[in-house]
DNA sequence: CATATCAATCGCAATATTACGATTGATTTT
DNA sequence: AAAATCAATCGTAATATTGCGATTGATATG
């Protein structure tokens, strides 16, 4: 099949999972690092920082826009990147709620 | 191709990437939080509790372990499974390092 | 010892992901 | 207007993921 059984979960289990599938790659994990690097917009250069072809990281940048992580603002023949702190955070905070569920220090098995 | 090209990605990254992935289905999520409920180990009913099927289950719970997330012990004819705190706890403090890394409250562009 | 039970694995089908060359569309620059 | 530049999209190939029925192997129970 190939299809995740959305259905069958709850809002929350497929937000998790969809926020963690965006980051669940290397490529992407390295884009949202050179973003926090800079603290600032990042102009298109990131195809130079990373060994991939330009088509492939528009489509990993396609991927972090679609679930708002990151913003593209055209300027000029550029596009300009940068994180979304909204939904950032957000992100963070979910993620902090789903950690600290777990507090045991000890294995029980 | 389909196929992740990882050497040319920091190890941290590749391994950020890689719990993310273990992580970035709802079966998962869901496993993952029914063992935190139980605070406990939890034998076998796990298949009882979502709506999939025993080999799928059995699936996700390979690739949790694959990742040492959880950790699954023989008691007779069922299976005992249990968070591995120790992971749960790098995974964690791996997951703070990035997420605090960035803390602007604005939004650039 | 035969049978029941549980979980891992095999094999398969359907779909998703990753990667890239080529093309396209938009905007500058000449 | 023509050429150059940048990023999105298209099309395609290779591989991975998801899901499940069927089987297997191990341990209990009758």
């Amino acid at each position: 099949m190939g299809l995740t059984k959305k259905e069958i979960f709850t809002e929350k289990q497929n937000r998790l999972a969809a926020m963690m599938k965006a980051l669940a790659h290397p490529a992407r994990i390295a884009i949202i690092q050179h973003l926090l690097k800079t603290k600032a917009c990042v102009c298109g250069d990131i195809v130079d920082e990373l060994g991939l072809a330009q088509a492939t990281i528009s489509q990993h940048l396609k991927e972090l826009k679609n679930v708002g992580l990151i913003q593209g603002n055209i300027e000029g023949v550029t596009v300009c990147y940068c994180i979304d702190p909204k939904v950032w955070n957000q992100y963070r905070s979910l993620l902090d709620g789903f950690f600290v569920s777990y507090t045991n220090k000890e294995n029980c098995c």
